[in-house]
DNA sequence: ACAGTTTCCCGTAAATGC
DNA sequence: TGCATTTACGGGAAACTG
């Protein structure tokens, strides 16, 4: 009997689909008025209890932080608040999907001091389904839990809440069902921070982070001694994860292939940047992430040579906006250097280590976004979109003297040797001449 | 007495602020779901009615199309239907002010045959308020009426419906308050279409039409010889309109200085842009919106010569997702033609009829867009965007031997001559090679 | 004034209806 | 099936609210 009335009320498991599930399967983010869907099924599959069973959601259900924490806000379903019977699914299995559910704030929140120690995207919450079964002049009540999910209003929320499921993710086989975990947070361990980091990569982009960018990672996540990371660092003052999301966005929207071929070594510090480069041909670059603009935007520094002496150079990043009408690879492609008076160079030929530019990114090439799409043949003069700066490094005084140290051999360095000028009228431009007399060695950000 | 009654019954009237207001002051077109304010003003300014009148929107009262037009959508409002009371005014004068309207559409729609003859954006529909004044024993029926509105689910059916708007002002005063006036649409004269034309470019761009833009507008939508222009002609099947505010849009976006300035030609037929460069010398060249692209595009057409032979070409549109991230300006000033081993050349250099085009648009170079807003030295190598096509006119065979055909006394002009080669690996992409045996003579479009 | 939070709403995409 | 129309909702910005 007690065997029966323990069966029973775990009997009910909740499957959710919410709209922003964000590639792990669990109910994790949900947005006020945006619709989600949950399946509640019964394992006792006894068909006899066929359209017996109402069940209910129910928000926060015995929920003590409710009552608790002050400023904890509060919520209802606007649809599908009714309870659905259950009914039979192809399988045999009893369940009940709830299509249409939507999330309401409720307003009057707890009196008291109404000053939470919580922001909203580290209130967890749960949904609770609940139904009575009565058997055998038994009454039981059935219950099951969904994992706890966070509720934002906006998605300018959703990256904050990510962290807070990330972080609860990993210290709910610690303290299962803690709802008040940011009450307090515990830190994490880098070895416990760094598989849920590569994780986000591969989701996202098909591939994790390799020991070089996890390394790098490291060093600018942790810096106390004792290894660990403090919620405070990864989600509030520094917000090490906005940075880390924006990437993540980054790739998701423009950068989905390159990402996925390993060609962007992505997560790179200045420093290696530069040794990396100092020992390379001319020529020679690799893709960074910007390490300070916070929208996500990706840069590339490169290797040149002049009077014999090297120099690293990274170009001002591209944002989202800018690859949405220029692939990161045609950005390569034609990148180019002009200099007063001498032909133009792209500086860019061997990714790194010595990865033929075009062996790497022709396949992607096709230059700008929109006009590429109508291939068919027009009396217009078609037209592509490029980059251009003033070289940064201009070559010593008689033209075409000292060619970079680049290998002549190779058809596709031939091909990009032939470099071209373009319109030295950029000099006339005021904001441009400083440029001219800035240090030459530094690398960006 | 019945001045009495007279003077009150048409006492109330009705001033709007709906969402989508598009500049004209006049109730026009309401979205479903969004907000607007109604403000309705008792003009028998008798403060002793203060607070005895209670005002009550309708939706569509005495439409006598909602019961004889089947398929006609009926609609209530969500919120503020209860009806408020007068208040005072600052001036003195009795209002009621509706802040908080919304419209919902009710389901159910007239039985009968469902098929509409209109489109929804064909509907027009009125909002009356009305109240009920005590006054000496007698009863007074007072209300006031809205101009029609046409009413919108989604912002993608915004155009038609100003299209039906515009259409109706023009024939109001013939046919005051005929909400079936599309069930069979007179048409306009191109006397009564061109001032309206017109007024949507002052609106947008601080700039009406000029008579060339026009007559270029004329010859292309008026095709009958009785001159009139036919509802279907202008919002059906060419649709006209639809590629008319697709440029307005652009204007309002991307080109609100240059449209203002006049230096935007826009509306001229690929005959009058032949006929108007070939008189004048190689490097002319206009600016002209593209005839096929419905959504808004931009393209500037040059004369050069070759040979002794001039020849006219027109780049490929520019977008607004194009344009989003390198402006006209910029657009036109670092557009650059690249000829295998030859020097690169911008070839426009007046803007017809002979503006030197720094004078036109050097106040609006700023490079590419976000980039050039952190102005702050930084160690990135700065970059701009810019244009680049294969010469469709490439210049005879010995190398810088026959320059184009310009006035080499203008500083500017010798500043945009010095011209640079690009990359000619262009060429090497097949895509790109099939573009020098084309027709040169084609205007684009 | 300000920051955290929510609301508002355009524009695009998807869903729906006919 | 296709087209007309509505719904859904991401994302940017305004409005709110303490």
């Amino acid at each position: 009997r007690t065997l029966i009335r323990n069966l029973l009320t775990n009997a009910l498991v909740v499957e959710k689909q919410p709209v922003m599930q964000n590639l792990l399967h669990r109910p994790l983010i949900l947005k006020t008025g945006v619709r989600f869907k949950v399946t509640v099924r019964f394992l006792a599959n006894l068909p006899a209890f066929k359209d017996q069973l109402k069940v209910k959601p129910v928000f926060d259900k015995d929920v003590e932080e409710v009552k608790t924490v002050s400023g904890f806000r509060l919520f209802d379903f606007t649809r599908d608040d009714s309870k659905v019977l259950d009914v039979d699914s192809p399988n045999g299995a009893l369940m009940a999907a709830f299509e249409h559910m939507s999330l309401k704030e409720k307003k009057a929140r707890t009196k008291g001091s109404c000053e939470s120690p919580l922001t909203v995207t580290e209130e967890l919450h749960i949904i609770r389904f609940v139904t009575v079964l009565h058997h055998a002049g038994e009454k039981f009540d059935i219950e099951a839990s969904s994992l706890p999910v966070v509720v934002v209003s906006s998605s300018n929320q959703v990256p904050s809440a990510w962290a807070s499921i990330m972080w609860f993710n990993m210290l709910s086989s610690r303290e299962p069902m803690n709802l008040s975990l940011f009450i307090n947070p515990p830190p994490l361990t880098w070895e416990q921070l760094a598989p849920l980091l590569s994780w986000q990569f591969l989701s996202v982009g098909q591939r994790p982070l390799d020991p070089d960018q996890l390394s790098m990672l490291h060093d600018k996540i942790v810096d106390n001694p004792d290894g660990l990371v403090h919620w405070t660092k990864f989600s509030k003052d520094e917000s090490v994860w906005m940075w880390i999301d924006g990437i993540l966005d980054l790739i998701k929207k423009h950068l989905a292939d390159l990402w996925q071929d390993g060609y962007i070594m992505g997560f790179v510090s200045k420093q290696r940047t530069s040794s990396l480069l100092l020992n390379k041909p001319a020529g020679t670059f690799l893709i960074r992430f910007s390490e300070s603009i916070r929208d996500g935007a990706i840069t590339f520094s490169w290797v040149d040579q002049s009077n014999g002496e090297k120099h690293i150079h990274a170009v001002e990043p591209y944002t989202k906006k800018e690859l949405s009408v220029l692939s990161l690879a045609d950005a390569i492609n034609h990148y180019t250097l002009t200099t007063p008076g001498r032909s133009s160079t792209n500086p860019l030929v061997y990714l790194y280590p010595d990865i033929p530019k075009e062996s790497a990114f022709a396949r992607y090439y096709k230059f700008s976004g929109p006009s590429s799409t109508n291939k068919n043949i027009t009396a217009y003069v078609h037209r592509m979109l490029a980059v251009v700066s003033v070289n940064p490094t201009p070559p010593p005084s008689p033209p075409r003297d000292s060619p970079l140290d680049i290998d002549m051999d190779n058809n596709q360095t031939d091909s990009s040797q032939k470099l071209d000028e373009f319109l030295t009228d950029l000099l006339d431009f005021p904001e441009w001449s400083h440029l001219q007399t800035l240090p030459q060695e530094r690398v960006a950000d």
